[in-house]
DNA sequence: TCCATTTTTTGACATACATCAAAAAAAAAT
DNA sequence: ATTTTTTTTTGATGTATGTCAAAAAATGGA
């Protein structure tokens, strides 16, 4: 648990109270390699901090998978549209190693919605994350397939080392075969 | 100032203080076609309704514009990682008509957070225009030329109809060439 | 109304990348 | 250790779309 106080108090002094409470709130989960963590059609009520291992989240179109992301230790996840709009999800979210992760369901961290240590927190990342999506489209779009997986690997790398190629292919929208020739130089 | 009540209404309903509070707090601006209302380099620092007319915001990447969107009436829009993380933009928000805008400074927005209904409603737009970025940046991937232009006919009829071929061709990550071909049949 | 500027269209051409299929390599299972 | 399954690599081929350049059309000003 103390590794996603650390997480938080990069963005925010919490004081021991707020901690206790986070304690109190968050459970921890294991899943197994491949195992999922949510499938389409379930709807996403939590979110999760992973204390150890990568998670894919992807979905299906025609057929085929289309990998969105890949988090690895020490970084927040959820099935964004389902959670914030209580809808079933698109995505599936699923485990590409033995990963441990914290979770917190929404009901619980509504609770937390109290405390403004924790709003201030929630604000922060979200706005991170939604600035970080907007850059990460944009640089995508303007490079080639050489200079795709290059930017991935600059904001990214441990996706380029642990994931499998498919995966990484899929994220930066290029085919696998092409990854493969531009990886062999 | 009606129409900004009326959009935020739309999520949540306010009360006579509320609203007494957002008219004092928010300030018509006017913009001739072509004017810009934030250049590359300013600081933005605030969140913009528009009454009626179009803007377009973009960036330049390799001495080429390269169009993120295009805004018309009753919508919200802002740069938002300046606004967000108080950086200088790299983006330019531009009229592409004459345009009337409702603006608010990112300080009296702050002053706004102290009424509930606000927070709420900013929370809810927030949550839906960072979902919608999500289906359409998926969406926009997924699909060829003629499917992305189709794609955007769907969720931004006015923006087919009104903007330049150019900009359209570029909000969709084509060429313009290859658009003027695509309406040809 | 005419001229200047901007925007759109058209044509010719080049190429990056997807796709399909099959071999090779690596990983997992027995 | 062998076999099976999964993943990656390699080769051959096709095509969608970008780019460049110039003409046509539309727009806006004087």
């Amino acid at each position: 648990m103390q590794q996603l106080i650390d997480y938080i108090e990069q963005f925010v002094k919490l004081d021991s109270e707020t901690i206790e409470e986070i304690k109190k709130l968050a459970r921890i989960e294991i899943y197994a390699k491949n195992q999922h963590i949510l499938e389409q059609g379930q709807r996403c009520n939590k979110l999760w901090f992973i204390k150890s291992g990568m998670v894919r989240k992807y979905y299906i179109h025609e057929r085929k998978e289309v990998t969105v992301w890949i988090h690895t230790e020490n970084e927040t996840f959820t099935s964004l549209q389902s959670y914030a709009q209580n809808i079933i999800s698109e995505e599936y979210l699923q485990a590409c190693e033995k990963t441990e992760v914290i979770s917190i369901t929404k009901s619980n961290s509504e609770k937390l919605a109290r405390f403004p240590q924790i709003m201030v927190f929630v604000n922060a990342m979200m706005g991170k994350e939604f600035a970080n999506i907007d850059k990460h489209t944009k640089e995508l779009n303007q490079r080639d397939a050489k200079g795709k997986y290059e930017y991935l690997g600059e904001i990214a790398p441990e996706i380029i080392k642990r994931a499998k190629l498919g995966h990484i292919a899929s994220v930066v929208g290029i085919s696998q075969e092409t990854l493969s020739r531009i990886r062999k130089g």
